[in-house]
DNA sequence: GTCTATAAATCGATAGAC
DNA sequence: GTCTATCGATTTATAGAC
């Protein structure tokens, strides 16, 4: 496991020097909280970080995986999602909430998420939870649903979700506080599919 | 209007020592965010300022209109709710959303009303906003409107107006941010007339 | 153990004196 | 503008019947 009090002391490589993989990681944050994700190159990244932007693949994969993982979110939501995103359009709503909900009924997960959320208020943190909330989370559902304006109808699914979970993770608003996630699931299902499949106005 | 500037200055009854009213109001503000509306009695609010409790109807009405005052809303709910109400339960969500909309699109009301959404994470904040949406703006639409499960409704409808809200105006997702009023209230009125009257599951 | 009746305390609101 | 006195309603607590 290590090489200490192992009697022959300073064998094999030594840790590298400042730890590069979280150097990376704090630079990713800052910069895609500054810029927001598309405006940011994982070359900045790198010179932020003050690294080779090779190393930058090497530690995370691809600019997504960075992200997702700057984001410190509690489980990947492309993971979490497949279910969702193979289904197809019929019954996604319903399979959509919960997956939603029990991550958000995970005490772990929750308290990571109302971190992300109360960033709200400052522009990093908004521009951290669009890119994230529309872009990673809730963004892949437009191609893999087939949905026709995909931007307008995630948006439509991001307000209903962000709602629900001001009231009932960050107000704690009775009943839908301690509402049991089935009730959940039916009360809000036929809304979100709506929004997913329905006719839009004008 | 005033004795200012009229040449014989310091004419009628100087402003009482401390400003009574505004002492008033900053002990309610206080106590209604530290123990909630239901909690927080006329007389303890007489007390935190200093005066007697009669004092209190007599600057602000009664205690309804006290918390209104108190919350600093750039527009009377009760009034502003009036045709809501009255109209009955048919196309009640489309009413409620134009008001809503009325209200958050006018550039200064929505500041201030930015200004209560921002205390959500703080204690203090949270109780205030609950004791303002569900009770103050929100709640007179159950007995108004006649709705069974009242307190459930008007939950659901505020988890929706909350979205709307966190989305729209404070993360600014396009195209939600600037779409036209009227295609949202298309688009959400369905939404929230299904959360006003139609059967609730379980 | 559960429910009902009643007593006590507290509250919001008003009228009227200073 | 400020305060005393007080009403009527609501809530809270207690006691006793079943």
């Amino acid at each position: 496991m290590s090489n200490r009090h192992t009697g022959r002391a300073n064998r094999g490589r030594r840790p590298g020097a400042p730890d590069t993989r979280a150097e990376i990681l704090a630079s990713a944050r800052t910069l895609f909280a500054a810029r927001g994700f598309g405006s940011t190159s994982v070359r900045a990244i790198a010179a932020g970080a003050g690294v080779d932007p090779a190393l930058v693949h090497h530690y995370f994969g691809s600019k997504d995986d960075l992200f997702v993982a700057a984001l410190e979110l509690p489980v990947d939501p492309r993971v979490a999602l497949r279910p969702v995103l193979e289904g197809g359009l019929d019954g996604a709503a319903e399979r959509l909430l919960r997956v939603f909900l029990s991550v958000w009924d995970d005490e772990t997960a929750r308290l990571s998420l109302l971190g992300l959320i109360r960033g709200v208020f400052e522009p990093s943190g908004r521009q951290l939870l669009r890119d994230g909330l529309l872009g990673v989370v809730l963004g892949p559902l437009g191609p893999a649903l087939g949905l026709d304006e995909p931007q307008r109808r995630v948006a439509l699914v991001a307000s209903q979700m962000m709602g629900l979970v001001m009231l009932r993770y960050v107000l704690e608003v009775e009943p839908l506080a301690s509402m049991d996630g089935e009730v959940l699931v039916a009360t809000y299902a036929p809304t979100l599919q709506r929004y997913l499949a329905d006719p839009l106005p004008s």
